[in-house]
DNA sequence: AGCACGCCGACT
DNA sequence: GTCGGCGTGCTC
């Protein structure tokens, strides 16, 4: 074969060839380059563009109808094309949707595929080592050790031999050299290991193999299908959903299990694992980023079965992707609220259906927004209304704090305190939620009336008598305690105002000088390794009475918890928060259902000044309808989400003018304008003014709002130099079936 | 997101 | 005269 000659120009030179490239930025559309001779390009591939003085990571994009073509003149090659997988055509149409939807730059969500360096990485190849016939010609201590310690003539790691013979990995190097030992390429290492369906079928209720039924169904089917679980606690969701995993397993299609982060616990990793013989692989912010490079290159692959995961494991470039379980559906933790602002859990349902899997949310308390789904045939509902062992969901029942309250600085009613006293008799365990971290919320000065404030963000600092600093819980601020107050300089004049877990735990050792008492709150010191042997004394009945904050509701097993006292069951009602109720509703239910799972009939008490609050009436009913019935009436009065396609437009940035700019775009595109209004800070509902927004606008649209008519308004009127404009994500779950 | 460019205050 | 603060704007 004749190869051209490299010098003499083509006879007919080839067009140029123009791709366009989405880049990891915030930069409105994809950018065009010119494909070089020789290199081909496919939507989808990952490669190296420059842009600027740098080189960048992009992600070849297909090119839209009507794309303005780019100055020729400025377009630069491709550098080269990434030996790694390629994004799918569903993942790009993933991408984009969300873009769109949450009217970010697709950049800025390709990056939440393309961030983890690990995308990037091509697995190093393993080395092995062995012993050869050789002798080292030159002996010394440390070689003699590594000979012994690889004396059985097996392979090892590199590493693995240096540590085994105590020696660093050079003297293996030297031997390597001299031809003592010789090297192997070892297979790459798995990055999970494929879990077995059949390992140990459970035995399930009537209720858990009907739902489960249903849902190995909707797998065979493979087809788009959106479920709710929606089981008490303890009713073996988890159980119910791990036969739908079992079924994608055989069919070779992927799982994905979305969970809360603090979710993720080795509890359900070793659930897993007894059910499946082995454990999932994980993907949350602890797992280190070698290991996340495996997991990520087997997700692309194929190799990897099942992901437990976190928030972002929604963007692993799965290459078949079944099945999709988002765990905990209602918890917040599934919005991001920075960066690309976009729920989770409304994600997950996009990303099925994009990829014609079966979806089902779980949770023992629905978000409104799900059971609006449910109660509409939009999400089918999968009821799991019995306990599994048997007991009955926990009895809860008010204490009137108006009527029965403890005495003046103390927060454990007496009637609160006899039931404690007869639970630890009857060997039994209590907790006391409370959710406050510290000594006391407030500290006040008697002579001035003076109120410790945060310096940055002026909300209160929070006495931490352990540490004996006052910190602010918003931002991380702390000082320590002072001897005057900062106001008025009287000294002795400093009261804490209100309880904390470290006040409640004083007092309840005052209550219950025998009793063992222990604290758990996300600031244990001794961090994660304390907590957890902590847990584990519980666990073995070592604690009789546990004094925990919001750390308590999830994720943990008290096998031994008899009772729960909730000391104030008010906290976040009555702020101006929309999702205050809701919030409620979910967070108690579940710290309540904490209570005797297994065999101890559990019971739960409510310290509360509103007994007559329908929340405190929905829970203490056990009336979980009546409870969802209000809140969505009153969601479609005021035109909250999910009856409204969002309820708030948040501007980033400093500019005076921008609130009136956006105002009259709002006016200019709403049909509605009577509902739209504008709320500065001051008014806008507590809740929804958080961190660094200077301006927040509610706009109570219908869901004909037209955004993309407001945002070209906005554009038209905008001042000149502003900030960015965002939308939360509270919306209209219709739009993803 | 970076990085350059640019236009004003305190140094060798 | 220059170094360097960060405000503004561009990158195919």
């Amino acid at each position: 074969m004749l190869s051209p000659d490299a010098d003499s120009p083509p006879l007919f030179p080839a067009p140029v060839r123009v791709v366009d490239v989405l880049l990891p930025l915030a930069l409105g559309a994809a950018y065009s380059y010119r494909v070089p001779d020789g290199m081909e390009v496919a939507p989808g591939d990952i490669v190296v563009v420059p842009l600027g003085t740098r080189n960048m990571l992009g992600c070849v994009w297909p090119r839209p109808e009507k794309a303005t073509p780019v100055d020729p003149a400025k377009l630069k090659p491709i550098q080269r094309r990434c030996e790694v997988a390629p994004l799918n055509a569903r993942m790009i149409a993933f991408i984009q949707w969300i873009a769109d939807y949450t009217v970010t730059p697709p950049g800025m969500v390709l990056r939440l595929a393309l961030r983890h360096d690990e995308s990037a990485g091509v697995a190093r190849e393993r080395v092995g080592v062995r012993l050869t016939d050789h002798r080292p010609a030159r002996r010394t201590t440390a070689r003699e050790k590594v000979v012994a310690a690889l004396a059985d003539g097996l392979v090892r790691a590199k590493s693995e031999a240096a540590k085994e013979a105590g020696v660093s990995p050079s003297v293996v190097d030297g031997l390597i050299d001299d031809g003592v030992l010789e090297t192997v390429v070892l297979p790459p290492e798995p990055a999970a290991e494929t879990p077995d369906p059949d390992h140990a079928a459970p035995d399930l209720l009537p209720a858990q193999a009907e739902a489960a039924a249903r849902l190995v169904d909707s797998v065979k089917s493979g087809s788009f299908q959106p479920f709710l679980i929606d089981g008490v606690t303890g009713s073996g969701k988890t159980e119910t959903y791990f036969e739908a995993v079992a079924q994608a397993i055989r069919q070779g299609r992927q799982t994905l299990i979305l969970m809360p982060e603090i979710a993720l616990t080795q509890a359900f990793l070793d659930r897993f694992a007894r059910r499946f013989g082995v454990r999932p692989a994980e993907w949350h912010s602890a797992v280190s980023t070698k290991r996340r490079g495996r997991v990520f290159r087997g997700v692309a692959s194929g190799e990897v079965a099942v992901v437990a995961g976190a928030r972002s494991a929604l963007f692993l470039p799965f290459r078949d992707l079944g099945l999709i379980l988002v765990d905990e559906e209602h918890d917040a933790a599934y919005k991001q609220e920075d960066g690309v602002h976009y729920h989770a859990r409304d994600m997950a349902v996009v990303r099925a259906r994009l990829e014609g899997a079966t979806i089902a949310l779980v949770s023992a308390t629905p978000s409104i927004e799900t059971e609006v789904n449910a109660r509409r045939g939009r999400y089918t509902r999968l009821a799991l209304p019995e306990r599994f062992a048997g007991t009955k969901v926990p009895r809860l029942e008010p204490i009137d704090l108006r009527r029965e309250g403890p005495p003046r600085g103390q927060w454990i009613a007496p009637r609160l305190a006899r039931e404690m006293q007869s639970t630890i008799e009857a060997g039994g365990q209590a907790l006391l939620f409370l959710n406050r971290r510290g000594y006391a919320p407030l500290t006040l000065c008697r002579a001035c009336g003076h109120r410790i404030k945060c310096p940055s963000c002026s909300s209160w600092l929070v006495e931490h008598r352990f540490r004996r600093r006052l910190e602010c819980h918003q931002c991380g601020y702390a000082m320590p305690v002072p001897h005057e107050c900062p106001n008025c300089h009287e000294p002795n004049a400093l009261i804490p105002c209100g309880p904390g877990v470290e006040r409640l735990h004083e007092e309840a050792a005052k209550l219950f000088p025998e009793a063992r008492l222990q604290v758990l709150s996300s600031d244990l010191a001794g961090g994660v390794e304390r907590l957890r042997a902590e847990l584990k004394a519980i666990e073995d009945g070592e604690v009789d009475i546990i004094i925990g904050t919001q750390l308590v509701a999830k994720g943990h097993n008290f096998p031994g918890l008899a009772m729960v006292g909730v000391i104030d069951a008010d906290v976040g009602l009555g702020h101006g928060d929309p999702r205050a109720a809701e919030r409620t509703f979910q967070l108690l239910h579940q710290v309540a259902g904490r209570a005797g799972r297994h065999e101890v009939e559990g019971r739960a008490f409510l310290q509360t000044y509103m007994p007559e609050h329908p929340v405190m009436q929905a829970l203490v009913a056990g009336d979980r309808d009546a409870f969802y019935d209000r809140e969505i009436a009153i969601r479609e009065e005021a035109h909250l989400p999910p009856f409204a396609r969002f309820c708030a437009l948040i501007i980033s940035g400093t500019d005076p003018h921008a609130a009136q700019a956006h105002a009259r775009a709002l006016a200019a595109c709403s049909p509605f304008t009577d509902k739209v209004r504008v709320l500065g800070p001051a008014e806008a509902p507590l809740a929804l003014i958080r961190g660094r927004h200077r301006y927040r606008l509610l706009a109570r649209g219908e869901r004909s709002f037209d955004l993309s008519a407001y945002v070209r308004a906005w554009m038209a009127g905008a001042p000149r130099a502003t900030g960015s404009l965002r939308v939360d994500i509270d919306i209209d779950p219709q739009s993803f079936v």
